[in-house]
DNA sequence: TGTACATCAGTGAACGCGCGTTCACTGATGTAC
DNA sequence: TGTACATCAGTGAACGCGCGTTCACTGATGTAC
């Protein structure tokens, strides 16, 4: 239910006939909306108030309501690989730099961590990020991805080959892997964010995240 | 995007002033829309079309739309624990029987297979179950179970009691290892039917599925 | 068995809602001379 | 430096849409006598 508050919503007075740069405004209203809200607020009606104008003004930079929220969703895509990417960083500094196996199990962890908390803690946005499907494989978009370049699939595709360059993880078994470690990681997302964890506190839930990249660590 | 075809609308034709079972009639129009739709399907002006009602009808047996929904909510989770059971029927024609720790694996193989085969053969009403936040763990409602009167959560409990009864999973593991398991095959479901597995083929589905419940076996 | 009446399931008409989208427009801006 | 003009970003007004929900009603049904 998407109720704007209607004084909430004064014309912000603009100096200029042109906006500016209208474009990247509807999209940052796109992404605030999405942030609380996630993707059914994202709405052309919303973000056209936000920025100050008037509806249709939309339609010089978005052919419609979709393209303007696959950009959204790309923003997300993107949010989530920065969140990635910082706890991997993170992780780098706590672990010793001459232990590679050691180095190449911190990083499928951090990924997997980064994944859960940006799902805690950005909910509107995750939820955004996948209310679509997704195909972000082979997926070259640099709007979907982090400071590295990488999207978030490729990410998580990063830190296994690391196990198997490092010897943890037998090559036979990397083919799909991909996708037994994001299911798991995945489902708990979900849980937590509208399931039967929701209630869970935050020890809980920190714990449930171990136990469960423990499970993929020991069983991919 | 629900566009009821305006001529597959005709008033079907009713002999009584009276319905007869209004209530059920428009649960099981629900039903059939959360099947083929999902739950934004699930509209109360259609549901009412379908049962050759006027739609304020409706109102006689439901305070809102809401209560509608959660009536069809509940009948998909109960759909899901009629899936589930099948399947754990036919693991049981075979297994041998004097197999105990065999028979335990094979039911929580078949809980998770059962689920993963409902996910994909009837994704409306799949995603229908969870569309809500879910809280099954002691919920006793028998509208939400299969014929075992046990709902989705509670017979993967049930599984899960098994493996520690067999002496497989340590007793000291057992508390939320739902979440572990449900976690996994939760994820790949979605990651299937909206996510970036959704081009992929039968035979790499199910050797996917097979994967992950190995993973949950073996990390569990 | 026959009549009077209360019940209440379903009717008919109407709301307001916010949305996405289309149309013809206007007027500030930047460019060409 | 000054003027004429084309561009095209943003305006204003209006649509149709289907939804959930409210209201006062009507008339078939079942019960009490």
């Amino acid at each position: 239910m998407v109720t704007a508050l209607k004084f909430a919503v004064e014309p912000p007075p603009r100096s200029t006939y042109r906006h500016g740069d209208l474009r990247r405004a509807l999209i940052d209203a796109g992404i605030a909306l999405a942030s609380d809200g996630g993707p059914d607020a994202v709405v052309l009606r919303e973000a056209t108030r936000r920025a100050g104008v008037v509806p249709n003004a939309a339609y010089r930079h978005f052919a419609n309501r979709q393209a303007l929220f696959e950009a959204v969703r790309a923003a997300a895509l993107a949010a989530l690989a920065v969140a990635m990417e910082a706890e991997l960083a993170a992780a780098a500094a706590q672990v010793d730099g001459n232990d590679p196996v050691a180095k190449a199990r911190a990083n499928l962890r951090a990924i997997g961590a980064g994944y859960l908390k940006f799902a805690q803690t950005q909910t509107g946005l995750f939820r955004t990020a996948f209310a679509t499907p997704t195909m972000v494989e082979d997926d070259r978009d640099p709007a979907k991805a982090g400071p590295s370049g990488l999207n978030p699939f490729q990410l998580l595709g990063a830190a296994l080959d690391g196990l198997v360059a490092t010897g943890v993880l037998p090559a036979e078994r990397r083919p799909g892997a991909e996708y037994l470690a994001w299911s798991a990681v995945h489902g708990l997302a979900l849980l937590i964010i509208d399931g039967p964890l929701r209630h869970a506190d935050e020890a809980q839930r920190i714990a449930l995240g171990e136990r469960v990249l423990a499970m993929v660590e020991k069983g991919l």
